[in-house]
RNA sequence: UGGCCCAUGGUGUAACUGGCAACACGUCUGAUUUUGGUUCAGAAGAGUCUAGGUUCGAGCCCUAGUGGGCCAACCA
């Protein structure tokens, strides 16, 4: 791992060897601040940032915003949060609108040099102007108007003389290009919206192509690293760089990586804002979202985000990377750090009936059996106790470890229990189970009979001390393995993508605040989504691994 | 009737730029365990899309084919 370059590191690399200043590195990650960045963004954000540490090298932050009719402030803070969140930290925050007027100018001196055009057509004659990927275009009618006009437009579309869709300025490239893009792309477009930043200043906004290479040639970012549907944009990106005003400056290099996928969900901010205007979300952080801020509030720390990302590694094949390897260092992390907390969800009632009427007594627990300095706790015992429903069952096979009639089970940081009987209400389901204990076997009293090995380990939770939580339960957002495929993304939506049930928790938990994560133990990892007013709730975060085989 | 990119166990990523295909997840054993968790030990699973070529030698290079992705927004 240690001597490993991606193939990203070795461009870097050579070109270092090939004189490239070390010290003239600089990276950068440049959202648009139109939703909300998502695990694929994790990717993209992980690979700059670690390779300024690497290098030893700045990382900016730039917004991308170029098209305000999207953008707004609300969008542009969450991705401040979400990159500190990830423990990241930009050299400088940029944004492309702070470069307008340079680009302003710069398309002044395309045109002056015969690089670009004002085009007057409307957009659906100059899309069929640009031919087909097998077809060459057809110039514009406008292609070979006086640079002077040109000019003059231009600078009656930036007073706001002219209306929308009225005219582009276009690069004059080739229309019989092989790409596309090349195909006399549109450079400026009228738009009369207010800008989040620049307000009203502005009624023509610079298109991405335009704005992107060069506000990278601005901050002097060494290489700039997309995701491969740019691959296309990186002839005309050249291009551009090569008209600009000759500044004996370093020229910035886009390379391309392929984006992440990952199984049962969708990464396209498009899609996963139809997620919200359909109302299958709540909102843009829903725990069930890709989102990070979804993520967050779901309890993945953001360490394990990053060792996945890490992991799932960078290259340029199309992928689809399994969601259990996310859960994996998602639980990886939480192992180390949850404390252990006993709830019961789907509770039935337990009765000693050998233990003393009206006695309580308090039990020692160790918090973190991974994590000694989180030491330990109390908890309650008495004769009436809450078990798992799912823990009992009257009879079962030698594969069942828990409660049956006649057996034997340990009941977690206490005692090992007999089941003796049990009541059944009159539809035949079991509400109560009788058993017996043995007063010997207390967890942790150093006697034989406490070390005794018996087959299973139960939770469970005092009846009288035991307070109410709440608890929302996720399941994956789709049916479907590779929804980003589905022709008809609403319609491979799970219906019971959430549930909420109510728990018994022992006592200790009530002093966690909201974000505190914990386990609870046989069941679980959970983050406190509120904790208010004596009324506490949960969202899991993942459950356990579960190796028994029902 | 185009151009560009890609192709390695179930998944993802490697293979010191040509030298007997490795790592992680997942799966399966076994041990430990007061969580059917964790930890530990081990196993199975690909001969690298196909066909040619270069070479003493090819997953790496070349050619063709096949399969997949991207490209025709006044989005980014």
């Amino acid at each position: 791992m240690s001597n490993y370059k991606n193939f990203i590191e070795q461009i870097i690399e050579d070109d270092l060897n090939k004189g490239y200043k070390r010290d003239e590195l600089c990276f950068r990650f440049p959202p648009e601040p139109n939703g909300y960045l998502h695990i694929g963004h994790v990717k993209a954000i992980t690979l700059n940032f670690e390779l300024g540490k690497k290098y030893n090298a700045p990382v900016n932050l730039r917004f991308d915003d170029t098209n305000p009719v999207k953008e707004n402030t609300h969008f542009v803070e969450e991705i401040k949060n979400n990159i500190k969140w990830l423990g990241y930290e930009w050299s400088k925050i940029c944004y492309a609108s702070d470069y307008f007027e340079q680009l302003y100018k710069w398309a002044h001196y395309l045109i002056l040099n015969d690089k670009a055009y004002i085009d007057s057509q409307a957009s659906e004659e100059i899309a069929s102007q640009k031919g087909t990927p097998t077809s060459p275009g057809t110039n514009s009618p406008f292609r070979n108007r006086p640079k002077e006009e040109s000019i003059r437009i231009f600078t009656e579309m930036r007073e706001g003389k002219h209306i929308e869709g009225s005219h582009v300025l276009r690069a004059k490239i080739k229309m019989d290009s092989q790409n596309m893009l090349m195909r006399d792309p549109v450079m400026y477009r009228i738009l009369f919206k207010d800008h989040h930043r620049t307000g009203s200043k502005w009624c023509i906004y610079p298109m991405y192509d335009w704005a992107h290479g060069e506000s990278d040639y601005i901050e002097q970012i060494s290489h700039s690293l997309c995701t491969l549907e740019f691959k296309p944009h990186r002839d005309l990106y050249e291009w551009f760089l090569h008209q600009l005003p000759k500044e004996n400056k370093n020229l910035p290099k886009q390379r391309e990586f392929a984006r992440l996928n990952m199984s049962y969900t969708i990464m396209s901010k498009r899609k996963l804002s139809l997620l919200i205007e359909n109302k299958i979300v709540s909102s843009w952080d829903d725990p069930r979202m890709p989102t990070i801020s979804g993520m967050r509030k779901r309890g993945y720390p953001s360490k394990s985000l990053i060792n996945f990302v890490k992991k799932a590694g960078i290259a340029k094949r199309e992928n689809i990377i399994d969601f259990s390897l996310l859960e994996f260092y998602v639980r990886e992390e939480l192992n180390k750090i949850c404390p252990r907390v006993m709830v019961v969800t789907d509770a039935i009632k337990l009765v000693i009936i050998n233990y003393p009427d009206g006695k309580y007594e308090s039990l020692e627990a160790i918090n973190n059996p991974e994590d000694e300095s989180q030491g330990k706790r109390e908890i309650i015992f008495s004769k009436h106790l809450y078990i798992e429903r799912e823990d009992f069952r009257e009879t079962a096979n030698r594969k069942f470890f828990r409660l049956t009639i006649g057996k034997e089970v340990r009941l977690k940081n206490a005692y090992i229990i007999k089941a003796e009987n049990c009541i059944k209400n009159e539809k035949g389901e079991v509400i109560e189970v009788h058993c017996t204990y043995d007063p010997k076997s207390k967890s942790g009293s150093n006697s034989e009979e406490s070390k005794r090995k018996v087959k299973g380990t139960i939770h469970w939770v005092d009846i009288n001390s035991s307070i109410d939580v709440k608890i929302n339960e996720f399941d994956r957002l789709f049916l479907n393995e590779k929804p980003e495929e589905s022709h008809d993304l609403l319609n491979s939506i799970n219906s019971v993508s959430k549930k909420l049930i109510v728990g018994k928790s022992e006592q200790f938990i009530s002093s966690f605040k909201k974000g505190a994560k914990v386990q609870f133990q046989r069941k679980g990892y959970y983050i406190v989504d509120n904790n208010q007013n004596g009324s506490m709730s949960f969202n899991k975060t993942v459950g356990l691994r579960d190796g028994w085989k029902k």
